[in-house]
DNA sequence: TATTGTTATACTCTATAACTATA
DNA sequence: TATAGTTATAGAGTATAACAATA
């Protein structure tokens, strides 16, 4: 797949001073766009899972039977706050416990087959703010997604500072 | 500028399942990514202001003295919202407050000069998550985010609904 | 004594509902 | 009566600190 920065036909109005920025003024414009992106996304539940609930179950969908602590340091939380995740996941029977053979302390998940069929789903839904804005847009932008979201997805994945 | 899906050297390891995808995919993708990189940049207070206050900040020296109500749908939050937003701002003496002359009911807010220099400071600062990361990407996937970031923005400015 | 996860508690951001001031 | 914004209150998501269980 191969895109040019600004491929709709001028559509994408980028004035002088936001392309020709340094590294800089690229990281504070691109903090606002995932923050405002962030605030639509949001005010939508998907597929009656929270944001943060199915990006979660995606991690372990991803990692397999992952610890808590490996999990949370996954979704860049702090352990307390994927013990709430996880048991409103549990609850709704889309992830269960393991007990680790070898550490009785460590407390894995794994997703359930209801769980995995949510997640599909949620891949899947037409009617989302996202999907139907995807459709907006000209094909060769939509393309020049897909490349973007794998940057996005390396920087979010990158270790801390 | 031309950039490739994968030009760091298959550094970026998208399984089959995730190269060969759908629209709705995407979304699905790219939603998760927001969430995620969102996560990690709310830890980060940029120049002693929180993400919804730089946000609204930058609105407003974009917008030039919007009313309260424009401002909140410019930021997608509604309006008891921006009001607390604003009175944060306000009390740091980053913005002010115009009474409007033809009708009083409103409530205007222009950036000062002290805003104006937070904001720039915000956008030149390096040592923020972000900065740091673009500079650990290659060159090229860092001029294609530059583009994209375009794209990023724009999804977010769409309308409701 | 160190590590893994949980419970208790609090803070930020945002929302809806009810209210005030102005039109 | 309708509109712009504010105040009151509540919910979601996350954090830190203190605790319990296990190693």
């Amino acid at each position: 797949m191969t895109i040019t920065a600004r491929s709709a036909g001028g559509s994408v109005d980028a004035t002088p001073h936001e392309s020709e920025q340094g590294d800089t003024e690229l990281a504070a414009r691109l903090r606002l766009a995932v923050n405002r992106l962030h605030r639509r996304l949001r005010q939508q539940a998907v597929g009656g899972l929270t944001p943060s609930q199915s990006s979660a179950l995606a991690s372990v969908a991803k990692l397999g039977s992952p610890t808590l602590g490996a999990l949370a340091a996954s979704e860049a939380v702090q352990p307390p706050s994927m013990t709430r995740v996880i048991a409103a996941l549990e609850e709704m029977g889309y992830l269960t416990r393991i007990v680790d053979p070898t550490d009785r302390r460590v407390a894995r998940v794994a997703i359930t087959e209801q769980g995995r069929t949510v997640l599909d789903l949620n891949r899947s839904a037409k009617n989302s703010y996202l999907a139907e804005r995807l459709l907006q847009l000209p094909v060769d932008e939509r393309e020049s997604l897909g490349a973007l979201t794998v940057l996005l997805e390396r920087l979010a994945a990158l270790d801390e500072p």
